[in-house]
RNA sequence: GGGAGCUUAACUCAGUGGUUAGAGUGCUAUCUUCACACGGUAGAAGUCACAGGUUCAAAUCCUGUAGCUCCCA
């Protein structure tokens, strides 16, 4: 006998390793399916899986095992990324704990250790994804540092740098004192600061006066080379060609003027700092100063700053304070609140600061990419997404490519001792293209982790090799990732396909939510608020956990998360589990149903037994009931709207789908319905067994694409010789099993029974009680008849001794009563019934019932309404005002028999 | 400063012009009946943020207001 409750550990690792081993996750080159390509955005091969991970990744499964149940050749490509900044940071730490550091050790041990490191956490990731039940194809796995993939982005390189796409220049750049290199603009966020805004004098070169300069950053006035003001100053006609004493200095600077200067703006006087302000370097280059560096790489004054060198940056802030203040320079300080650029990677304070980089020229690569996304050719999900990326493509600046790091790409540029030039070149040269000398150097840092990102969704697959992956898997289909990485990557991998492949790198972007905790603050590290996806697998199961990502994530919503709320799946898939239990336990029903036909569940699929089922079935009268062909038309209008879902990325809808059928239409409904039959014997419990199996089945057919591990195991209970549902592939279904009549007059039934059942709680009939019920339904509509087939069932579901139905039935002295649409429902109790109370009760039905009949009246009457409204609208309006005076007739005759 | 999103039941959220606005959790009553108490049955619960407008018809479209969140500069 099977356990009462589901417990998902033991059957999830056991379909883990069964998959693993079968090959079913491996993409067919040679296949003749029509190929479907999705590429996992490459975690950090360091790091750790969060809840947005297991978000993303089970968005991801659910396409990749649906397209695979429909028949398509799928490819889910894995891959991991080396996450320079971040990797060498650990490194660096853990080397710091060690009592040594990477100087000390040198370039290539430092290389070592950060290949340990890989290494060792590659495994945690691997694992990580396996248990969240991705179907990757692993036999493809690639790295960003791997010798092929390295190769691509060599190849990149050398194609820019020869398209002249690339360049090395001095420019003010993002930089990253603690991470000791320069970051992308990408890189920088910029968060609210209660900060101070300081009046500093600075007085006329003559001594006859001063003007005064707000600056949030004092400490960077040693690094001032003149005050600038707007053209439109007042002030401008007197201070032209003015100079003034910069304070704590010798130097004396000019007053200049430009446009870029907000005269509303604190003095309207601004200091200009070209080496450590982006919009100061733009005046600066301008007016042709050269910038004056007073602040170092690790972010400490430098020994222009006079005095104050070897200061960090806030030690000299308060002593250029404090030196102002003295000398009397200080005029006035409030308090102000502005944003300041944090480094996303370690949290600390950007600064803007003069560097020679190497960077890539973005306007020529951004217009196609541009053109494409506006033409349609590539669709974001949800669409306002695409307005994100083309505000920041149109307004595209270039990109800082060159990292002062050591872990990742190293930039394949060579310098020349002797004549100074620059090769670059697709093989490691060993001597200067230009001169031939031998004293060649090459460039120290590497590039920046997006740089290898960008080519992924085909440098994996072979390029610049014509490979066959390449040609069947490219362009991919969908890219599925969060709204952050934009920037970073999406933007980028349009450029870089239409760039290098002159194709788009995929049709659709899906945008997921971001997770957050129930404070609605994002999840992160240093808050704690971020659970580990394996403890919630471990405790409630990956099926569960992913359901309930996918129930609880409308597309493009963030997602307020919380372990608690994994119950809903949990209890999902124990409900699953007990509904299978139950359905096994009523054997296999094959036997002696057909003549001489083999219908036992063994040599096939689930599948391939439902369509020789039905369509072709002589026993087809007494095996089955109208309860299994109910069950089976609502099966097959589910299935519809459920991969109608899946196609329009409606995760939410799709999962839903699979609940309400499962739970509330199959196991409320059918399998209650099927109960009687189950204690016969014969044709009629074959049939009824054989649906529910068959049912069942296709239900872990939907069910599989959400919930791949309990749906594989009940799959696989089902039927022991049947393929893995996993890489099973389904054929078409059976197209002609709907019945909507059939699903019409169950509905009929199912309000009959819901009523009844209401009479017996409002009078406390006692559950085990039988009652007698009488049905009176308006004559010239044929109901008793209708409802004749479901007689017996209306007894079982609603503990109904006699059941008396007929056109216009007399209503017995003292029962209780409801009136429906060309029904009553009488449960005759004499005695029992208290006048008042049941007069308030139907009172009730029948106020509201009066209010919203009148409110169609009123609009059937209007010709506004029944001119202008759709005509199809109107009939329907016309049919609803008949069955609510139908019901009003009704409900009002119980009333007045109650006077 | 520019832009986006959100505001629907106690909570988390569906519902983008046409039935009496839905679900899950929670709540109330009841049942341990031979799949499941992680369950069954029945039920209560909403001024669809606010104010205007368009329309025969608005939770849904438009404008404005308020609050919350995010992105960009």
């Amino acid at each position: 006998m099977l356990d009462k409750v589901y417990k998902s550990g033991e059957i999830e690792n056991k379909w883990s390793r069964v998959w693993d081993e079968s090959g079913v996750f491996t993409a067919d080159v040679e296949s003749a399916l029509p190929p479907y390509t999705i590429i996992l955005p490459p975690p950090n091969v360091t790091g750790k899986l969060t809840v947005g991970h297991a978000l993303g990744t089970t968005v991801q499964d659910i396409l990749i095992r649906w397209k695979r149940l429909t028949g398509h050749n799928v490819l889910w490509l894995s891959g991991t990324d080396h996450a320079g900044i971040a990797t060498q940071n650990v490194v660096d730490r853990s080397l710091e704990k060690a009592g040594t550091s990477r100087e000390e050790m040198g370039r290539d041990a430092f290389l070592d250790e950060c290949w340990k490191w890989k290494k060792q956490y590659h495994g945690r990731i691997v694992e990580q994804l396996g248990r969240l039940g991705a179907s990757l194809d692993w036999s493809r796995e690639a790295f960003t540092l791997d010798p092929g993939v390295s190769s691509a982005v060599r190849e990149i390189f050398v194609r820019l740098f020869e398209k002249d796409l690339i360049y090395r220049g001095k420019y003010i750049v993002n930089w990253c004192p603690s991470c000791g290199t320069a970051i992308s603009d990408e890189e920088v966020d910029f968060r609210e600061k209660d900060s101070k805004l300081y009046y500093i004098a600075y007085p006329y070169a003559d001594g006859k006066g001063e003007v005064i300069v707000g600056t949030t950053r004092p400490e960077t006035m040693l690094g001032d080379v003149a005050v600038a003001m707007s053209p439109d100053d007042p002030r401008a006609v007197e201070m032209k060609g003015m100079f003034l004493k910069l304070p704590l200095t010798d130097r004396e600077i000019p007053v200049i003027f430009d446009e870029a200067v907000d005269p509303e703006f604190g003095t309207g006087c601004l200091k200009v700092t070209p080496a450590h302000d982006a919009t100061d370097f733009a005046i600066g280059l301008r007016h042709g100063f050269d910038p004056l560096v007073v602040i170092d790489r690790t972010g400490n004054m430098n020994e222009e700053a006079g005095k104050f060198a070897g200061l960090g940056i806030f030690e000299a802030r308060k002593a250029v304070l404090a030196a102002l203040e003295e000398q009397g320079y200080m005029r006035k300080i409030d308090d102000y609140r502005h944003s300041v650029g944090h480094h996303d990677r370690c949290g600390h304070i950007v600064e803007s600061s003069i560097s020679r980089q190497w960077f890539l020229k973005m306007d020529s690569l951004a217009a196609p990419a541009v053109k494409t996304v506006r033409e349609g050719d590539v669709t974001f999900f949800p669409e306002r997404w695409k307005n994100i990326y083309l505000s920041w493509m149109e307004n595209i600046r270039d990109w800082c490519i060159s990292r002062q790091l050591w872990w990742g790409h190293r930039i394949p540029v060579w310098y020349c001792d002797d004549c100074g030039e620059m090769t670059v070149t697709r093989e490691d040269p060993d001597r200067c293209a230009k001169c031939g000398s031998g004293k060649i150097v090459q460039d120290e840092d590497v590039l920046d982790t997006w740089f290898s990102s960008w080519l992924w969704t085909f440098s994996p697959l072979g390029w610049p090799e014509k490979t066959a992956d390449l040609k069947t898997f490219h362009p991919t289909d969908v890219l599925v990732t969060g709204g952050d990485i934009i920037f970073f990557w999406v933007a980028r991998m349009i450029m870089a396909s239409i760039e290098f492949l002159g194709e788009k790198p995929f049709s659709d972007v899906y945008i997921t939510g971001i997770v957050r905790d129930t404070k609605g603050r994002k999840m992160s590290k240093s808050l704690g608020n971020s659970p580990d996806p394996i403890d919630i697998i471990d405790h409630r199961g990956a099926d569960a956990f992913r359901f309930t990502l996918m129930m609880l994530s409308p597309p493009g919503q963030d997602l307020m998360f919380d372990e608690s709320k994994v119950e809903i799946g949990g209890h999902f898939a124990n409900k699953i589990w007990n509904a299978a239990r139950f359905v096994l336990s009523q054997g296999e029903g094959g036997e002696g149903m057909f003549d001489g036909e083999d219908t036992s569940c063994g040599t096939d699929s689930v599948l391939d037994l439902f369509s020789s089922l039905y369509g072709k079935n002589p026993s087809y009268e007494t095996s089955f009931g109208w309860e299994d062909r109910w069950i089976i038309s609502r099966l097959m209008t589910r299935f519809e709207e459920y991969g109608r879902s899946i196609d329009g990325f409606r995760f939410d809808e799709a999962v839903k789908t699979v609940y309400d059928f499962f739970w509330h239409e199959f196991c409320d409904w059918y399998l209650e319905l099927s109960k009687p039959a189950f204690r016969e014997e014969g044709a009629r419990r074959a049939g009824a067994a054989v649906t529910a199996r068959a049912v069942l089945g296709l239900s872990m057919v939907m069910l599989h694409p959400v919930m791949p591990f309990i749906s594989e195991e009940i799959w696989s209970m089902l039927s022991p010789d049947a393929p893995l549902l996993a890489g099973y592939r389904l054929k078409d279904l059976p197209g002609d099993l709907m019945d909507k009549g059939l699903e019409a007059d169950v509905e009929m039934f199912r309000e009959i029974v819901t009523s009844i059942r209401n009479l017996r709680q409002t009078f406390n009939i006692a559950p085990g009680t039988e009652v007698g019920i009488i049905i009176s339904t308006e004559p010239g509509r044929d109901i008793p008849a209708r409802l004749e087939p479901f007689r017996g069932q209306i007894q079982a579901l609603a503990k109904v001794g006699e059941l008396s139905i007929s056109d216009n039935a007399e209503k017995p002295k003292g029962c209780a009563a409801s009136g429906h649409t060309h029904i009553n429902i009488y449960l005759p109790l004499e005695g029992v019934i208290d006048i008042q109370e049941e007069r308030a009760r139907l009172s009730k039905d029948m106020e509201k019932l009066v209010r919203e009949s009148d409110k169609i009246g009123v609009r059937l009457k209007d010709e506004k309404f029944t001119g202008r409204a759709p005509a199809d609208v109107v009939e329907r309006e016309r049919e609803r005002y008949g069955e609510m005076m139908d019901r009003r007739k009704r409900i009002a005759s119980i009333l007045e028999d109650l006077e």
